[in-house]
DNA sequence: GCAACAAATTGGAATGGTTCTAAGTAGCAA
DNA sequence: TTGCTACTTAGAACCATTCCAATTTGTTGC
């Protein structure tokens, strides 16, 4: 059994009480609507998506259940520019390619090797804890 | 003579020209403040740097220099998460390293090998213009 | 079950970097 | 000069996000 690196809606629960906190029906929603459609949505994609189970959500919900998710290491917060924070439940260390056609993001894998060797340019006394790799052009529809 | 890649304050004008620009004391004492000082600044920062030498200057024009010497690729914005943009005179292909602790910004030269190596990770049919690399963590203040 | 307490949700106001707008100023061309 | 355009300016507007105060919901101890 590798290490879980993409959780399912049942891990929702499990993984709250771990911090100490809740599960409430929005945060359900709000990681289920995440799992389902993985296309890096922003907060007003969630809230439209979740308002159509949920019609009474506010959006300071949806931003703060979203904040929660991201505590507590379920999904991960991509910023491109100074667009609107966007949302990915894709845990596996990956890169992102930003269509500028169609305005589309899609997860693009890593190899091991590769992060190593790139981590490796650093310089001495350089320690990092993240790294962020944004590709931007076009990319066809292939598939 | 190698490919001109960080300008000099003479470069201006003659960048301005082409684009069929004019050459004005604001884009001038604002490039020569981005130049003098490496360290990444924000709109906010270039303005008060800049008031020094000019205090009747306005906000909008630093917003608005900005944006044209990016036009001119005689500097670069650069974001990271969402907080305000940075401007950077270094036009060599580089990645940044974010220092937590102190908030500072360090270049980190990238090997034309390792640029290669990056790109070809991406699957057929996706074609980057563009690639941002960003580093987070600790930097030792080394030299 | 019930009271007490803590956590979570909510609507609306506030925030803040950036962009927009409309008016004024400055440089260039006939 | 006169006209034309580019540029600068102050302040308003924008908008994603955060903050706030009030309410609702869930949990714990009895
Ligand atoms: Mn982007
Ligand atoms: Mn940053
Ligand atoms: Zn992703
Ligand atoms: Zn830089």
């Amino acid at each position: 059994m590798s290490t879980m690196t993409t959780a399912s809606p049942d891990a929702l629960a499990q993984r709250l009480a771990d911090s100490g906190l809740r599960s409430t029906p929005q945060r359900e929603v709000i990681y289920d609507v995440i799992l389902r459609k993985r296309d890096h949505p922003t907060a007003d994609e969630v809230y439209a998506r979740v308002r159509a189970d949920m019609p009474s959500i506010s959006l300071a919900t949806v931003y703060n259940c979203l904040e929660t998710l991201v505590q507590c290491d379920l999904v991960r917060a991509v910023n491109f520019e100074r667009a609107p924070t966007r949302y990915c439940p894709n845990l596996h260390p990956h890169a992102h390619f930003h269509d500028e056609q169609s305005g589309s993001i899609h997860d693009i894998q890593l190899p091991a090797e590769l992060l190593e060797k790139i981590s490796s340019v650093l310089p001495a006394g350089y320690d990092a804890k993240s790294l962020q790799i944004t590709f931007r052009g076009k990319a066809q529809p292939a598939a």
